[in-house]
DNA sequence: GGAAGCTCTTGTCATAGGACAAGAATCCGG
DNA sequence: CCGGATTCTTGTCCTATGACAAGAGCTTCC
């Protein structure tokens, strides 16, 4: 019936998941696309689906009681975009997921979601691990955040998501660094003396 | 043949199990008590169980390149102590979890865990919220650590774990807020002052 | 194609928190 | 029950970062 997608094997690969699995799960994701600007997700909503990428990049980010707005996360092609707690727990995120460009994603829904995790063994092994690899991150920046100076974090993000730069703008990578954008002005000023 | 413990029925809730999972599941958590000052978990090593606190409290933290210590958690009755990257990923860990006074716990091991996890439903749901619990919370944290000052972290920790002030050295708690034990004096002084 | 907004940089000044050191209080372990 | 080790506080001085403001260079969009 559908044609199984090109890009969703580089999610769901055929080492882990038989051809029937692989059946039953692709045709379960629907191929979506966002305009730049466009929320995926906005505070106050219940998550009703996730997202992978498979083109563009995608910021998220909390509003504190300030009115600021904190980037929690980047995403572009190949990740996971999801608001774990909301989409998991029904209830109300406090966060907004907005496209930073056009994307197109994959995206699927909770009920589809649960009726794979419960029946299909490798799905669910496979979801536990890319939940367990995002707690592991989260709680990595956490720590770099306490031992690390704003200098060291800016030169790792700039490591491990070089990319990210091409495309967000200063002011939320600052905060997403846990600084201002003032702060990372001169952060940069000092590295290109280097 | 084990006779069911009255203890983890505050974890396996008779609401959402039946009592045959409860049978399945319940034999499956050995009760084990730990000294004061015990490693349930070294770093480098892989974490082979986790456990439920009866009794006691416990602390991990991860050290830093400077060789200081970052205290991550705190956990007390009731409460889940599990390194997840470790326990699910197989792979060794960069934090020790360590007994801060002695504790009595229920541990379950991995091959356990996971035969537990594929078999009952309501097993994997509750495993799945606890985990996206954790996220939340740890989530939350980072938050925090960013938009609120030290003494506002410090509050806020004191109202949602109070009883870890008194088990817990105020250089455990300063590593924890993301400060060292000098300011957490001065912020303790500044607040008795109200 | 120009007015209105952005983004980024830079300057000045303020401040939270760190580094280091020393003393007081408290907690062990033999 | 004593002596050494911690823990906690406090002082002085220092540094990274924030707050605010202004200007330069862009977008953008009617």
């Amino acid at each position: 019936m559908t044609d199984t997608p090109h890009f969703l094997h580089r999610i769901f690969s055929p080492d882990r998941f038989s051809r029937e699995q692989l059946q039953q799960i692709l045709p379960q994701y629907t191929r979506v696309t966002f305009s730049k600007h466009d929320y995926l997700l906005k505070e106050g909503r219940t998550a009703q689906h996730y997202w992978f990428v498979e083109h563009g990049f995608v910021r998220s980010y909390a509003v504190d009681t300030g009115g600021n707005d904190i980037s929690t996360n980047f995403y572009t092609t190949g990740n996971i975009v999801i608001d774990w707690p909301s989409f998991f727990l029904r209830h109300p995120t406090r966060e907004n997921i907005q496209a930073l460009t056009d994307c197109s994603c994959w995206q699927i829904g909770y009920e589809r979601f649960q009726q794979l995790f419960h029946s299909i063994e490798p799905y669910r092994e496979q979801g536990r691990t890319t939940l367990v690899g995002s707690y592991f991150e989260l709680k990595n920046r956490s720590i770099s955040m306490i031992t690390d100076p704003a200098r060291d974090r800016y030169r790792k993000l700039l490591e491990e998501k070089p990319h990210i730069l091409q495309n967000v703008s200063l002011k939320q990578i600052a905060t997403y660094l846990g600084i201002t954008d003032t702060s990372l002005s001169r952060i940069r000023k000092e590295l290109a003396k280097e």
